[in-house]
DNA sequence: CTGAAAGCGCTTACAG
DNA sequence: CTGAAAGCGCTTACAG
C-alpha cells in the first residue's frame, strides 16, 4: 500500500548508492561490483520498483510504441490482423496503441494527432478512408496495410486483383452466369473489383458491382445488401469480405434460395475464426500472419532508415499471394487456376 | 521534410517569446495578450508543432492512457468489447493500450509490467488466467471484466449464473434431456456453470460438464469438442460462448445430426457480428456496450479515488442483466423465465 | 502580461 | 568501479 510509486532516487537511497549507479545496474552498463549489483537488486525487489518507461523514452531511446489504426477491430479479419500485429510487435519489444477509426475520417485524423503526440515511433494504418493526405505530413514512418493510401507510403497487402479474379473465375467455372460483386469499396481501381471485372468480361458476361460503402453499420449493410439482392436476383456473388458473404447466405436462407444450387457465393479474407464458425464458406484467404509480419518488418525498416538518406526511397509495395478455398457455397469440385 | 520534430523552444524562438509563454498559450493559462496569442498560433502552424504528450505526462498530469488486457481480440465478443471500451475511453480523452494475452499467464504478467512501466493510469483486464495475485500488487487502479479475478478488485460482468440458468432452462423446456455444458472454464464456481447445474438438477436431470480449457487454439478446441460430442452424444448443448456453440453446430452438420430436432444448441455472448453472421444461433446476449461503459466508469472512479481514503473501499461488483435470444437452434417457440 | 528558474524521472558523458 | 552534473521536452510557481 505504498502510496507513491518508488522512483530511482528511492532505490538509490535504499541501496546506499547514487542514482547513476542504480541506472547503470538497471541497464547493465559499465563495470559494477558484485556487491553493488546485489544491493541494488535487493532494493529494487524490496521497493517493488519498476522503471518509468515514459521518462526513459524522453531521453531519446525511442518510445518503442507503434500505433495501429483499423476501421474496426470487431471484424474477424481486422481483429485477427490486430492480434497478429500485436504479437509480432511484442516479440520485437514494441507496444501497440490500438485505434479503432470506426471508418470515420474525422476520428482517424484525431487518432493520427494523438499518436504523434504520444511519440509513437511509427504507424501501421489499415484505414480505408481515402485521400488522407494527413499521413504524408505526419513526418513519421507509416505503413499502409490492406489497401494503398498514397504513392509515397509503403503498402502491404494481399494480391487483391488475383484474388478477385480467382473468386470470380471459380464462380464462372461452376456455371454461374449472373455474377454480382458486393463490395465495401466504391473505387473502380480497387483490386478485388478489377479482378472481378477482368474475369467477368473475359468470359463475356455482364459485370454488376454493388458498393454498400464502408461507413455503414452492420445493420445498414445487411439491409442494403438484401435489398440489392432482391432487386438483382443474381445466381452468383463474389463479396469483397466474408462478413458480407455471410449476409448474402443469410439472405438466401431467408428467401428460400438454395445454395449452392441456385446461388453460388464466394467471400474474401479467410480469417481463422470463420474457418471454424463458417467452415462451409468458399473464400479467398489472405495470409494474415504474413501480412502482419511484413507490415511490421516494413515499418521497422522505415524507422531504422529514418536517420539515413534512405528515408527518401520510393515507397515499396509488398503484395502477398492469396489462396482460394472452395468450401460448399459453390457448386462442384472446382480447382481454380 | 524537417528532420527533427519541432519542440517548444523552437516555437518560442520562431514567435519571439519565451517557452513559458508558449506553454501558457498552448494550455490557455493566465492572461495573454492577443498579439502574443496570435504570434504563437502562427509559429505553431508554420512549424507544424505538436506537443510531446510524453513529456507532459511526466509533469504529473497523468498519462491519460489505460491498458486493456484481453485473452484474444480475434474473438467476436472480446473484439467488440475492446472496440466499445476504446470508444468510451476516447470520448473521455483516454487512449487505450491493447494487450492480447493469448490466454497465456506468462504473457499476461509481462503485459502488466509493461503497462505499469508505461505509466498507464489504470488497467481493465478481462483475462481468465486465474489466481493472478500480481494484480493485487500492481498498486494501480484495476477493474476486472467478464469474470472475477480476486476479492479486492472491482468486477464488472454480466449475470453469468442467471444466463446459464436461462440457457439451460430453455433447453429443458424444449424437451431436451441429455444436456451437456461445454465450457472454457474448469472452475466449478464459474457462474455459467453453476447456472447450468442448478437448472439441470432442478429438473432432475444429470449434469455433464466438458471443459476444453482456455489455452487451446481454435483447432484444438474444435477437435476436443467434436471428440467429446462423439463420445457423449447429447441431445442438448449449452456452450459458454458462441464460438464453441458454432463448433457444436459444425459437428452436428458433419455427423448428420439434425438441429434442432435431434440436438438443441444454445451459446453465450451475443456479439453483434454473430447476429449477422450466425443469426440462427440461440444464445444468451451480454450487454456488451453496457459492460464497456460500466468498466470504464468504475475504473475512472478508482483513478479519481486514488488520492482519497476511499481507495480502500471494498471491491464493488457490477452485474449486468443478460437476455435470452431464442434463434432456431432449439425446438419450439420458447419464452423462458 | 511575460520571463527565468526549478523540476518531472530518468540516462549519459565526464570526472574522479 | 562510482558519483555529480547536465539535459530529454515540457509545466508551474515565482518574480517582475
Amino acid at each position: 500500500m505504498n502510496s507513491a510509486r518508488p522512483k530511482l532516487s528511492d532505490v538509490a537511497r535504499h541501496a546506499g548508492v547514487s542514482v547513476s549507479t542504480v541506472s547503470r545496474v538497471l541497464n547493465d552498463r559499465g563495470y559494477l561490483s558484485a556487491d553493488v549489483r546485489a544491493r541494488v537488486a535487493t532494493a529494487v525487489a524490496e521497493l517493488g520498483y519498476r522503471p518509468n518507461e515514459v521518462a526513459r523514452s524522453l531521453l531519446g531511446r525511442g518510445s518503442r510504441v507503434v500505433g495501429l489504426i483499423v476501421p474496426t477491430v470487431a471484424d474477424p479479419f481486422f481483429g485477427e490482423l490486430a492480434a497478429r500485429i500485436e504479437g509480432v510487435l511484442d516479440d520485437e519489444g514494441y507496444k501497440m496503441l490500438l485505434c479503432d477509426s470506426h471508418n470515420n475520417a474525422e476520428r482517424e485524423a484525431g487518432y493520427l494527432d494523438l499518436l504523434i503526440g504520444q511519440q509513437v515511433e511509427g504507424i501501421i494504418t489499415s484505414t480505408h478512408n481515402e485521400g488522407l493526405g494527413i499521413y504524408a505530413q505526419a513526418g513519421l514512418p507509416i505503413v499502409a496495410l490492406d489497401r494503398a493510401i498514397g504513392t509515397d507510403v509503403p503498402n502491404v497487402r494481399s494480391d487483391n486483383a488475383a484474388g478477385g479474379e480467382l473468386a470470380t473465375r471459380a464462380l464462372i467455372a461452376a456455371g454461374y452466369e449472373r455474377i454480382m460483386h458486393v463490395s465495401s469499396s466504391a473505387r473502380a481501381d480497387d483490386g478485388r473489383h478489377t479482378g472481378y471485372r477482368d474475369a467477368i468480361e473475359g468470359a463475356g458476361l455482364a459485370p454488376h458491382v454493388f458498393a454498400f460503402g464502408f461507413a455503414s453499420s452492420l445493420e445498414q449493410r445487411r439491409t442494403a445488401i438484401h435489398a440489392e439482392l432482391d432487386r438483382v436476383r443474381p445466381d452468383g456473388v463474389f463479396a469483397s469480405d466474408d462478413v458480407s458473404a455471410l449476409m448474402v447466405l443469410d439472405w438466401a436462407h431467408a428467401r428460400g434460395v438454395a445454395v449452392p444450387d441456385e446461388l453460388g457465393v464466394v467471400g474474401y479474407d479467410g480469417a481463422q475464426l470463420l474457418r471454424y464458425i463458417a467452415p462451409h464458406l468458399a473464400t479467398v484467404r489472405q495470409p494474415i500472419a504474413d501480412l502482419a509480419a511484413a507490415a511490421v518488418a516494413t515499418l521497422r525498416e522505415r524507422i531504422a532508415g529514418d536517420t539515413t538518406a534512405d528515408a527518401e526511397a520510393p515507397a515499396r509495395e509488398i503484395v502477398l499471394p492469396v489462396e482460394f478455398f472452395p468450401g460448399s457455397t459453390i457448386r462442384g469440385r472446382i480447382t481454380p487456376g
